[in-house]
DNA sequence: TTGTAGGCGTTATCAA
DNA sequence: TTGATAACGCCTACAA
């Protein structure tokens, strides 16, 4: 069965391409009789007919695709930023092209590569560390990239997301104010915007309360399961435990609640845990996890709005949106008071 | 900066355009000097030309993608999947568009709209119910359409997943070889063929057995964990509990371990629970979910690999292939004996 | 208000 | 062994 193109229309419709081809772009420049419009509209709709995309873009030069690159798509925040992205995108128009880095410095270049082959009109870029300069080769060619969730280290890309070091300080002082003093943390990789900010936010807000930051109590992980399970079995082994840990993600948190279960402790009642995400296993887990919602698709579908208005150049071009969180007040922590 | 072509090519190389083309497609049939030909493949690599692949697509008519249909990308068993089936599309230079239908059939149909009009060479279809019909019209435009992990009702579309009769056979059996006789049945939505077969496997085994399949141990769900939450506190709620539960999907097991616990039945010491899917969830929750693992990554590839090869129309045309299943053999579950 | 014609970048057919 | 040329389906400047 062959496509209907545009010529079957003309055809039918008993005008030129030129008119169908007005129609179907909706051309308000040009007048024509609103007869012709009616009949012409009548015939792409009994012909099913839709401009080739393809065909389209050799004038055009458009090819109607977005690019999203990301670490992890089997990471929950980020599939369901994705289709947040998605959402917004297939209302407008576009397709969408995903690429999933795998955590990968090398496969990240590559898709970029890729993306530049594919003549996306706009990039979206959750970035696992990768170097500006890459980023530059985008722009360069007048393509623009948004950032979501995760900031890059320099330059000035617009950004969608939270603002760790504000989530941090509310999850902190949240702790604080239940009463806790020792408060420990369990970074996420340095090349990661949202954790360093984190991490930030934490600091600031006990030197602001004038508690005391125990180097032992400063872990690394690198904001996997099996890094916070690691940190956590690092925390029981010292000879006196902190009153809380604070992980950079929820992920690690729980990775730290099995540990720290593992050795007979209580979580709330022998130690607080608290994390950052609120991923969806955050409330599956036992006990409820202390952490910060952040809005994976409210920032999908905000990232693809903005990218948007900067492909389609509207006047008023956003150039960064700082998304609301909510503190989730779990069972992972409780009032010492 | 102008996207080189294929006359930027030629002139640098001092060939015609023709000669460029059949050098970048590697076009065997015709015979060529070796020298121009290095020649060229030296320019194409200078400039770093690629052809483009719209203008491609205008002689072809064929786009270089394919069309993934989920219910739900954020499902970590799908993204899984997904992340299969991209790997082996780029490696063999198609690109993949990815629809989540958000478990709904009104999006899914309008999704196999979509995907006509992007003119995906082949779809890959995980369907949350939608009728045969519709899917037939993509075969009818002679677009191969290969089932992902669930089977349709009717006809005989190629398909790529596990056996759910077997797999159930044989975590069903593991189950009665450690000594439990009154087993449960969570069942999971009667429109999804992963569903139907695990059920269908466990009444066999437990017929097989002689084992009495009590009425009052058979409910019914949707997949979700709320809903394993639910009939976890129905069970409960029986004057006589089974000695254990099979949950169609892993996280309908959680949902009703979730219940049991907050009965104060211990797991696995008062009752059983097992589950399908081993999803990254159920190592992550205590105590380890019994289960069987389904590897969707593979999945991905292999339904990725065999419709590429329709595609292409390979002689060996593959029809079905089933994958490999594990038993884990978790911590809630204990032998009886 | 409507139509004609040229060209976007590529590949395939035919000719040289 | 290589090259000229006609499509593919659409959009748009220009002509009518």
């Amino acid at each position: 069965m062959r496509k209907v193109t545009i010529i079957d229309v003309a055809r039918k419709a008993g005008v030129s391409l030129t008119t169908v081809s007005r129609v179907s772009n909706n051309d308000t420049k040009k007048h024509m009789r609103k007869e012709t419009k009616e009949r012409v509209l009548r015939v792409i709709k009994e012909l099913d007919y839709t401009p080739n995309k393809y065909a389209r873009f050799m004038k055009r030069q458009k090819s109607g695709v977005i690019g999203v690159l990301v670490p992890d798509i089997s990471d929950q925040f980020f599939s369901l930023m994705i289709r947040g992205i998605e959402n917004i995108s297939y209302q407008n128009g576009y397709s969408v092209v995903i690429c999933d880095a795998d955590n990968s410095l090398e496969k990240e270049k590559k898709y970029i590569r890729i993306l530049l082959k594919e003549m996306v009109e706009g990039v979206i870029l959750t970035s696992s560390g990768i170097e500006n300069e890459k980023v530059k080769k985008l722009t360069k060619e007048r393509i623009p990239v948004i950032l979501a969730d995760r900031k890059l280290k320099t330059g000035d890309f617009p950004y969608v997301g939270s603002d760790g070091v504000k989530d941090s300080y509310i999850l902190t002082k949240y702790l604080i104010d239940l009463g806790y003093k020792e408060i420990g943390f369990l970074k996420g990789p340095s090349e990661v915007a949202t954790a360093t900010e984190r991490f930030k936010g934490y600091i600031r807000v006990m030197e602001q309360n004038k508690l005391i930051i125990n180097e032992n109590y400063l872990k690394q992980g690198d904001y996997t399961f099996q890094s916070g399970y690691l940190a956590g079995k690092e925390f029981v082994n010292l000879t006196k435990l902190p009153q809380a840990i604070i992980a950079a993600n929820d992920l690690m948190a729980v990775g730290i609640i099995r540990a720290l279960e593992e050795k007979g402790l209580r979580i709330p009642q022998d130690i607080g845990v608290a994390g950052f995400g609120n991923i969806p296993l955050s409330s599956l887990v036992k006990p409820k996890l202390t952490t910060i919602e952040i809005p994976a698709y409210d920032i999908g579908r905000e990232v693809a709005l903005i990218l948007l208005s900067h492909i389609k150049r509207k006047r008023k071009r956003i150039k960064t949106k700082i998304m609301d969180t909510k503190l989730i007040k779990g069972e992972s922590c409780k009032s010492l008071k």
